[in-house]
DNA sequence: CGTTATGACTTTCAAAAAGAAAGTGACTAG
DNA sequence: CTAGTCACTTTCTTTTTGAAAGTCATAACG
């Protein structure tokens, strides 16, 4: 709970230089993905918010996750009000780029889990389109 | 390191109906998606081969997630000699099925952290060529 | 002014998981 | 008979998790 690193280059924790390797160092566990989800699909922006996730982030471990993904570069807090500061937090162009990532695990869920939800019709193509296709200029998948 | 489960139906571990939820109760953790890595792309078959991965599992930690992915239905063991027995472990369809979300990794990874090793030209395809193309009607991505 | 409430964390600590290393069982080779 | 190999399994120490309580700044109430 307490060392962290900016884990922009390969090779920071002793793996190799695999590309699924060092990925795995900012979101091989549990919760990450799970929060940044909660950032790009489910619109929260708020500590508050996202500890009403219906996940139930350990509020330790929410805290411990939001800094190491900032950390990593994938969101930014910025203060929303002083005395006491607050901060929201919005995943940069980094973090959204993992909008792929959870494509594919919701569509392997969807296939391969029973009872999992399946987001309604054109909600993938959406972000695809909003993600994908308005930040770059688009390339692979789908024509 | 005692504790199995099929998890193939939605909420077995507490969580939501979330298909990113439910797919990371199997492979949100530093070391499956390698396990599942080393099998798809690096052609392994026996423990020997695994564990001279370049991740260095430990053995304890390998032979637990070849058992948690048996469980889940991700690969199947079949013996290859008697006496003592032996196993060679390879991946089902509900494993092959993994690889687009390990492309999307490895594609991640390659634009966000440095040093990591890009796959030769056409490697992605090749596979994608022989999963997705070669077992199911789907897309067919070009004649 | 004192008390209660709220939001956003932080700290504490018991329990679970990870990981290093040594052990085991069934052979095979010398 | 002794040493070596393969495929795990066990033991044990360290690290991480996660439930719950605590903290800090401030607002609202009485």
């Amino acid at each position: 709970m307490k060392k962290r690193g900016t884990a922009c280059t390969a090779n920071e924790l002793g793996r190799s230089a695999c590309p699924i390797a060092n990925t795995l160092n900012l979101i091989g566990d549990k919760w990450t993905l799970l929060v940044i989800r909660d950032l790009l699909f489910l619109g929260k922006r708020l500590y508050g918010e996202l500890m009403q996730s219906a996940e139930g982030y350990p509020s330790n471990i929410l805290a411990d996750r939001l800094k190491r993904l900032e950390d990593a570069g994938l969101l930014e807090k910025h203060p929303y009000q002083h005395n006491p500061v607050r901060y929201e937090y919005h995943l940069t162009a980094k973090g959204t780029d993992m909008f792929p990532i959870l494509r594919e695990m919701i569509l392997w869920g969807n296939k391969h889990i029973e009872g999992t939800t399946t987001p309604p019709p054109g909600f993938l193509d959406h972000f695809a389109q909003q993600i994908v296709g308005g930040r770059k200029k688009t390339g692979r998948k789908k024509g």
